[in-house]
DNA sequence: AATACGGGGCA
DNA sequence: TGCCCAGTATT
């Protein structure tokens, strides 16, 4: 039996039904695929059928309101895959009719999609005989082909690249490409824990003959995280609290936020800071602190509450009511827990 | 070639 | 804690 119909097969007996398998079209292939970018599929779930019952079309999703897709992106992370994927639906109505083009330059040349994006989409939408390597992929076949180079190097991914290709099927291009991720994702699972008991490949795998499943993939050391330090105002009036904008740029961006200050203030330095930004306080309290790690910064914020009598007029607009912050307003996972302390 | 860019789940 | 995740854009 060849290798790829091996893999076939067990991709018939053994895949998992997820949302995105249930009809699907290039347009649920396009949004899941960005959404599964760097992210668990069981955390894209909910966050999938939120999104194609909200934007169930491409011309849906170019005309989205911005407020409304940062909220259907809210807690997902990577923010610019929201921005590019609304710009990339915009270029598909204006440049390709609506239609999303199936060929691997047309699509690796919109926002967000990228070697591996363009590769699955052609494959998984349109059966074209490309290959798709992600995480899972990469780890799967430098155990198999018993690759022990960096698998972070571009030079590594080239090499199974090339070799993936010689064992590539003449048709079935979607399910191949699904299944050799499946398989990453449900079997050949990393830091030594593959269960090669039940994988379609292990008696040609170099790693498990080899007894080497522990020590493949390599994979370099990420750089050090720096730690930073946040003092997060909660500024409230009744049931309203002073949110902000972020920058279009950067971390977080085009998220609300809670005002924040670099560095860890006392109260009286909050006290000062407040009158000079044109906010007397009535009551300024200890709020909790909180510790939010991200994948290269950590903030330490510490938090006050600041009770104000009035609103200045000039931020009439900026005091938004809680349970309308919920409701509309995309507020980064770093921020939850101090709206959460009244709970 | 290296870094910025989220958040959660699991040893 | 550190690693990993259906990676891409920018520098």
């Amino acid at each position: 039996m060849k290798i790829s119909d091996k893999i076939l097969a067990f991709f018939d007996g053994h895949k998992r039904d997820l949302p995105w398998r249930n009809n699907p079209t290039p347009y649920k292939t396009l949004v899941s695929e960005i959404m599964l970018q760097q992210t668990r599929v069981d955390t894209v779930i909910p966050y999938f059928n939120r999104f194609m019952k909200e934007l169930p079309t491409i011309s849906s999703l170019a005309k989205a309101d911005d407020e409304l897709l940062y909220k259907l992106w809210q807690g997902l992370g990577y923010y610019n895959r929201a921005k590019n994927l609304k710009k990339a639906a915009i270029i598909i109505m204006e440049k390709h009719g609506g239609i999303i083009p199936n060929t691997i330059s047309e699509l690796e040349s919109l926002p967000g999609i990228g070697p591996y994006t363009a590769g699955a989409i052609g494959a998984i939408a349109f059966q074209i005989n490309t290959v798709a390597i992600d995480g899972n992929v990469l780890r799967v076949f430098s155990r198999y082909f018993g690759i022990t180079d960096d698998i972070r190097l571009e030079s590594t991914k080239n090499v199974i690249k090339s070799r993936l290709e010689g064992i590539y099927p003449a048709n079935r291009l979607n399910d191949f490409t699904e299944a050799l991720m499946e398989i990453g994702a449900i079997v050949c699972l990393p830091n030594g824990k593959p269960l090669c008991d039940t994988c379609p490949l292990s008696n040609a795998c170099f790693a498990y003959s080899n007894k080497m499943i522990d020590v493949i993939p390599l994979k370099s050391k990420l750089v050090h995280r720096r730690k930073e330090l946040k003092t997060v105002l909660f500024i409230k009036k009744e049931d309203r609290v002073l949110i902000l904008k972020r920058p279009r740029t950067g971390i977080l961006s085009n998220l609300w936020e809670l005002p924040n200050i670099e560095g860890h203030l006392s109260k009286e330095e909050v006290l000062l800071w407040l009158s000079q930004n044109g906010l007397p306080a009535s009551r300024v309290l200890s709020g909790i602190n909180f510790v939010h790690i991200f994948t290269h910064i950590e903030w330490n914020m510490k938090s006050y509450v600041v009770q104000i009598d009035q609103i200045p007029f000039h931020m009439e607009n900026d005091f938004i009511e809680i349970t309308e912050i919920e409701k509309k307003y995309s507020v980064p996972t770093a921020f939850l827990p101090f709206f959460n302390q009244f709970k």
